[in-house]
DNA sequence: GCGCAATCGTTGCGTCTGCAACTATTCTAG
DNA sequence: CTAGAATAGTTGCAGACGCAACGATTGCGC
């Protein structure tokens, strides 16, 4: 192993950031699965159910490409939301292949629910890390220029890569 | 990028702040498991692995708590890399229930070069998007305040909780 | 119009993960 | 010392997910 070298602890190395970020979010992915289990409903299914609310009549794989998840894992998560009643596919009038998915009123109302108690959670762990408006804003502001310039890698990277 | 959004709020809400976050992960994560395939190692088995070079002889249960794996899970992985040559479990001297898991030479030469290959993404990403390192450090600080904010909840939150 | 590539969604299969139940061992109360 | 609680780790089982292969439909080039 050459020489230990080791640098003055006053730069923040881009690692140190990563660590943090990952553990925040399996932090935040923990308690989101203790609430969201109350209504029966996986983290998959609960990003489905907003987006689609968000967003009426989308295809599956649109879906898939939004949420970053394989296209035979949104075929079988709404497949679970309709069989429970909360979604329906629908015929696509100019695409005889596709689908486009909405939210039936049980799956309104119960993304109603499921939001405000998730929103809810998310209130008060984010609330209490950060007492001042201006803390917030300072790192929303950051967080969204670290998520545009991701968004943005990802966008370029996509041009030579294939989803499955 | 098409037009500059900004957005008209003058209040950040923890929602926001959230949804940023998760974002900003689903990409991350998206990212490391490109570059992990290259070494035939899944994100857990690297997280594994660095836990264990950090700490070495850790417990099968001290990883799980770290880790915020469940106990089988980490049994699992570790029966992965033992089976891989990457990891030993050795006796605990002091209880024979338990086991000491070390890294093997192979697994410190393989967890070298991951990480090596894995830092080096991360950097180019995280570097690109912050090009001044007062940005990186009050990014930094930000997250930090969260992620203790976090660990400390949780920790509160454990003392009427169980793992599986 | 015809044929071939691309795209939409589904299915088979393998892997990763958590939960619950279990064995073996250690700790604690009496 | 002993019985019962607690803890370390494993295993059975089921759910969630990705990848590859597939049929159906659309679009493009000629």
């Amino acid at each position: 192993m050459p020489g230990n070298y080791r640098p003055p602890k006053t730069a923040v190395t881009p690692q140190q950031l990563y660590r943090l970020i990952h553990a925040i979010y399996v932090m935040l992915d923990d308690g989101d699965r203790r609430v969201l289990r109350e209504f029966n409903l996986t983290l998959s299914q609960y990003r489905v159910l907003r987006r689609l609310d968000r967003e009426k009549g989308q295809r599956l794989t649109t879906l898939s490409r939004r949420l970053l998840f394989a296209k035979s894992t949104i075929t079988r998560i709404i497949d679970q939301l309709e069989s429970e009643g909360l979604v329906q596919r629908t015929l696509d009038a100019e695409d005889r292949r596709a689908w486009r998915v909405v939210l039936t009123p049980a799956g309104e109302e119960l993304l109603t629910r499921a939001r405000e108690a998730h929103e809810r959670a998310v209130q008060e762990r984010l609330n209490g890390a950060f007492d001042s408006e201006e803390g917030r804003e300072q790192f929303s502001a950051l967080l969204r220029t670290l998520h545009d310039y991701l968004v943005e890698d990802l966008r370029a990277r996509k041009s030579n890569h294939r989803t499955g």
